[in-house]
DNA sequence: CGTGAAAACATGTAACA
DNA sequence: TGTTACATGTTTTCACG
């Protein structure tokens, strides 16, 4: 279940992030290692789920979804059971990408990327209709996004 | 610079944002389409920056950062000349996976993933004494990630 | 002009020592 | 692990609508 990274994999793994059509020779000379060496990493990473999915990033602006949202919502506590229903709910909404339960008085923070403002406000309007324990929510607009990736960090001294 | 996406694009967009190393034949029996025009208008969308990246998903447990924060910072608006290197200092952080400039009092929101509490506190440290402008920050801790990615949803009914 | 088919090419995969 | 041979996927070329 759980493995243990060597510095090879963890550098191989900061390639990766950054560039997964990177060719397995050019890691190899990075790193210092035969392709199929990385390769086999690659692999034994991938099916240990440490390597979760390789996916495309697709630029929102052109994708026609300009607008991000940072939006704190708040749940009645009392009802546990619609927190299940909730949670799917933000599971099927694909305008939602990121949502974390944090501490706080029972409060959750979505990222939602919307075309437009009445695009927003409808899917608002859809999270409070839908969910009856949604107890009040909080917008934020992002003015403008300084970074944004899924890069974890990677301790390559050791 | 901008380019347009018909329905085709968009579900090879689709399809690419959920795993980028799907083959294009494959790709192509989805949308209808040989391999070698799926290849032409990935290499274009590529070209056009519509595709920013092809990146590895790692999962921040499995890496040694099970701890996600978000933070609010409040910066002083009255020193602009201080913003540039305070995202510069951003930028730079690979702990801090996302950071956008929102509405409201100079408030930056942070997604920052970190070893430990320790870890976390000690870049804390290092964002109040490395940058004179910011005034505060208000820490909140992710205590379960319900949803994580930069999917941008795409309209393939047109 | 974009598409599909078949070529050449590069890359990833699976055997071997 | 590295090297080799093999299978798979990608890139290019070209004729077609």
């Amino acid at each position: 279940m759980s493995m243990e990274l060597d510095k090879l994999d963890r550098r191989i793994l900061a390639i990766l992030q950054k560039d997964a059509r990177r060719p397995a020779e050019l890691m190899g000379a990075d790193v210092g290692l035969s392709a199929s060496a990385v390769q086999r990493r690659i692999a034994r990473m991938r099916e240990e789920a440490v390597i979760t999915a390789e996916v495309a990033l697709v630029d929102p602006k052109q994708a026609g979804r300009p607008l991000t949202m940072i939006v704190d919502v708040e749940v009645e506590r009392e009802r546990p059971e619609l927190l299940a229903s909730l949670k799917q709910w933000i599971a099927a909404e694909p305008c939602i990408q990121e949502a974390w339960y944090v501490t706080g008085a029972g409060d959750y923070v979505l990222i939602v990327v919307a075309r437009d403002v009445d695009d927003f406000e409808a899917l608002m309007q859809r999270l409070v209709v839908d969910n009856a324990n949604v107890r009040r929510f909080q917008t934020r607009v992002a003015l403008s996004t300084l970074k944004r990736g899924m890069f974890v960090p990677m301790d390559i001294s050791p």
